[in-house]
DNA sequence: TGTACATCAGTGAACGCGCGTTCACTGATGTAC
DNA sequence: TGTACATCAGTGAACGCGCGTTCACTGATGTAC
């Protein structure tokens, strides 16, 4: 229907852009600094409410209202509430593709546990920092929805690679009998992520944060060390 | 407001109840055979229904269309939507507890990886038989709604409980240093789910369920075994 | 420095859809005698 | 075996809320000269 008109950028480049700044709004308006600015106030805004409510709870409406403006404005820069929360999990997103280089030091040495201690923590602070965000696009994701789905994967490629690769001998094949290296990447991601979307809660069960970062950080160095 | 009424009982007693069956519908009325059988209709049917839609998706419309009775129908019987799937996570739930049982067995000998695997295995069976009941149990969970998290929790506490049992000695004291019992058991049965929820998309990616089974089943065993 | 014009930015108020929920009613089933 | 009554079961149709979304408009900002 709608031309499909291409959106804000993630400020790559910055606010002023490049030259010609072909930066549009959805009804086709060019965005100056002024409307770079209420983008950002209701991208800011939208992670605060989150934090407090669901994706499918999250109106328009509570996000305008916050802001203060007229839900109106949302319009000019989202298509609706999904869209905007998924710029916000790119955003979260990209700062997470740098824990794919911790994983090219080696971790099978004796170092490695302090190695992988280092990892898990990062991987912790990283979800405390974004931790409505991602719990979001993840709830967003095991729900089908493939646009978040995307995002995820993008994001937790290297992460999931990277421990691959570890598995993996020189001649490429698994280091250990039964264990399938995807799978098993697969399955140590999906428990960091759990631990890391999760470890405040444990510390209600009297489960103290440093305790998830080292029987974490173990569990990865075991399984990949074997 | 309403007397908060007892609804009809996870029919522990099977379909005719004790002599004064007591069951009672949410307007005060007694439920008989027929009402009874109205009432397991509707629950089957949104459950089929949840295969193809989320919690949040799931209108009373497309529910009692399906089963081919009045909105009003579904209302004699459940509150709303939630309390329908509620009842149905807790009748999958139960089935789940019999997983205890198996950590009950000594699972570091040799036999162990065998005894690991024939439990990952009859793991993974049992959510391909209640997929999309687990699947929204746990979405609900994590989107904060207590009655499901207590569901999931209560279901799952023999399995965390018996993982973190084979993870302390006799004395009590943790088997081995750096990795908490609680927490390892926490991440331990976060990963299976996560696996058992998956797997059906990571044989998409090329990885076969024996692979699975074999490569989940192997970190466990480590992981218990140090 | 000032003025006029173009364009960016924001909004009030309303329309309308879709669904949750209810109520007063009809129909089905069971049982007392 | 039959009849009357009590109670269980199911429903059509409607009301109304709450939110998504839009449109025609006013206001703010920038810039050409």
């Amino acid at each position: 229907m709608a031309p499909e008109q291409e959106t804000v950028g993630t400020d790559a480049t910055g606010p002023d852009g490049g030259a010609g700044a072909e930066v549009v709004a959805l009804d086709g308006r060019a965005v100056g600094r002024r409307g770079a600015a209420t983008r950002r106030r209701i991208l800011d805004t939208t992670a605060a409410v989150l934090e407090r409510s669901g994706l499918r709870d999250l109106k328009v409406v509570d996000i305008t209202r916050e802001v203060g403006c007229s839900p109106a404005t949302f319009y000019q820069y989202f298509r609706d509430v999904p869209s905007a929360v998924l710029v916000l999990a790119e955003e979260a997103g990209e700062e997470a593709l740098a824990f794919g280089a911790s994983l090219a030091e080696e971790w099978s040495g004796p170092g490695g546990v302090v190695a992988a201690e280092r990892f898990v923590d990062g991987f912790l602070t990283y979800w405390d920092d974004h931790r409505a965000v991602l719990r979001t696009r993840n709830l967003a994701a095991q729900e089908g929805d493939a646009r978040f789905r995307d995002v995820r994967n993008q994001s937790l490629r290297p992460l999931t690679e990277g421990f691959a690769r570890l598995l993996v001998d020189a001649d490429g094949r698994p280091r250990r009998d039964g264990v399938a290296p995807y799978a098993a990447a697969a399955a140590l991601v999906a428990m960091l992520e759990r631990m890391a979307a999760f470890h405040t809660d444990l510390e209600g069960y009297g489960v103290a944060r440093d305790e998830v970062v080292s029987t974490t950080a173990r569990i990865i160095h075991t399984t990949l060390a074997g």
